[in-house]
DNA sequence: GTCCAGGCCCTCA
DNA sequence: TGAGGGCATGGA
């Protein structure tokens, strides 16, 4: 009913899956080998990997190609961004912060992740470490996702629907702590049509965020990111303890905002997993 | 034991 | 409008 499993060839530029995967927007992407994930993404999946530095292959059923060349945003003007990007880097001298940033992590990208997953996925991550998100979407689509088998026999979980998530009692025991309310009341929410999300999704950025808000357990950082990696707003640029940390060390008298209208929240990532890493 | 993690909510001034 | 405390949980 999916088609035939097929491997497509995407030639890329400025792609690097392996620090896509270490940039902490995805929470699901299973470690294969380098540059090589199992990768689920509602109730989808596929294996993708880099047989050379410029070229992404992806192995899926053959009708899901435009779902993943739009996930990994194959189709946004990132020729544009980077020249933006690297224009001021030679501006600024190789020794400036962005310059390093935008060195360190040349093969970034911002994934369109489905927009509900990306909703729970970024409540969970409020006041919380990477590897326990990482750890409560695993229980969580462990014991409310359906389980797949591929005709290839890859196996995995699809994301929980709204409707399987609105009762708090249930929720005990993946480790989401006080965050458990927040989920199964927007889980309630989207469930019963008080929040429909592909409304949400058609919205522009300063309407969107605002419903956002108004959801209780989320605020300016999470719905930034939702915005951002859900919802394809490459303009939503969130603030977290890293970025904040990096803002008032670096950039004191003000980050140059400007320079990147559109695509702020790329520049931001590339802050977040330079800083990281470091 | 304390501190921190891709924060948010509530209270109080 | 802004500062400060509380909040579940687990690893360092």
């Amino acid at each position: 009913m999916n088609g035939k499993t097929t491997t497509f060839e995407w030639r890329v530029d400025h792609f690097d899956l392996d620090q896509i995967a270490e940039s902490g927007q995805a929470f699901r992407w299973e470690w294969r080998g380098p540059e090589n994930y199992a990768i689920p993404a509602g109730d989808r999946f596929c294996v993708a990997y880099m047989p050379e530095p410029d070229k992404l292959a992806v192995r899926c059923p053959e009708n899901w190609a435009t779902f993943w060349r739009y996930y990994f945003g194959l189709g946004d003007a990132y020729p544009e961004y980077w020249a933006a990007i690297d224009t001021w880097a030679r501006r600024d001298g190789p020794a400036a912060y962005l310059s390093k940033a935008a060195a360190t992590a040349s093969g970034m990208a911002i994934l369109h992740q489905p927009a509900w997953e990306t909703m729970v996925s970024f409540m969970i991550s409020q006041n919380n470490n990477i590897p326990r998100i990482k750890a409560s979407l695993a229980a969580m689509c462990r014991r409310f996702g359906k389980q797949i088998t591929t005709p290839t026999g890859e196996q995995y979980y699809t994301f929980p629907l709204a409707d399987t998530l609105t009762d708090a009692a249930d929720l005990s025991g993946l480790g989401l702590g006080y965050r458990d309310k927040y989920i199964s009341g927007m889980a309630h929410a989207v469930a019963t049509g008080i929040l429909p999300v592909r409304t949400l999704e058609a919205m522009d950025y300063t309407r969107a965020k605002a419903v956002l808000k108004a959801v209780p357990g989320i605020g300016e950082k999470v719905a930034n990111c939702i915005l951002l990696y859900g919802m394809g707003h490459l303009e939503a640029f969130p603030v977290d303890t890293w970025i904040r940390r990096v803002l008032d060390r670096e950039f004191s008298d003000g980050f140059p905002m400007e320079r990147y209208s559109g695509f702020a929240g790329l520049v931001q990532q590339l802050i977040f997993y330079y800083e990281r890493r470091k």
